[in-house]
DNA sequence: AAGTGTACTAAGGATAACTTAGTTTTCAAG
DNA sequence: CTTGAAAACTAAGTTATCCTTAGTACACTT
């Protein structure tokens, strides 16, 4: 899903995140459809590329991966108030 | 720093994931001192056992941690009005 | 100084990822 | 509908990494 947000093939994501563009269609693939699993250094390049955090792609349920989403793009002051309130009550 | 909160020693950690005896102690001291990485589902384990959500070991900055552990907490009802304030405005 | 518990490590066998070489699916144009 | 090309996907062998074994090093107490 977030792939497809940034418009992006497999093999295009993966060129972008340095590999090599005869591996990159299937290394990709193989990724999500959960055939094997990248390293986080991979994992961390392929959340910017798609400009989401990286812990995002570690969330178990969706709904806090996309509170995590739009927590992220707030600014720091917002996110330090945020904590303070649900800690708070 | 968590494991040690907790009062555990890296094998009763290991142990406690389901680790044999005989191997918990150089896996875990593995872990820590970065030698190798463990898989997913001995991360969420170790989540589990530390009483925080898997993806707080992968967020890069401490506050996006600390308010993804205080948004776990709450009830799926409060998280679902909490996406609809943040994506709203 | 010795004993005990904890932390740590090298090396080889076990396991999972990466590369290769494709096949299958999707979808837009004719 | 059929074709063609792009995208998605996969099996199998090679390569890279982790797990296990066996043990050493360190910290602390007696």
């Amino acid at each position: 899903m977030a792939r497809k947000a940034v418009g992006l093939t497999q093999q295009q994501l993966g060129m972008r995140l340095g590999m090599d563009p005869n591996t990159a269609s299937a290394r990709m693939n193989q990724y999500e459809k959960g055939k094997h699993t990248p390293d986080y250094q991979t994992m961390k390049r392929v959340a910017v590329e798609l400009g989401v955090p990286v812990a995002y792609f570690y969330c178990e349920d969706d709904l806090l991966a996309e509170i995590m989403c739009a927590v992220a793009k707030r600014s720091k002051e917002e996110q330090q108030e945020l904590l303070a309130s649900l800690t708070k009550a």
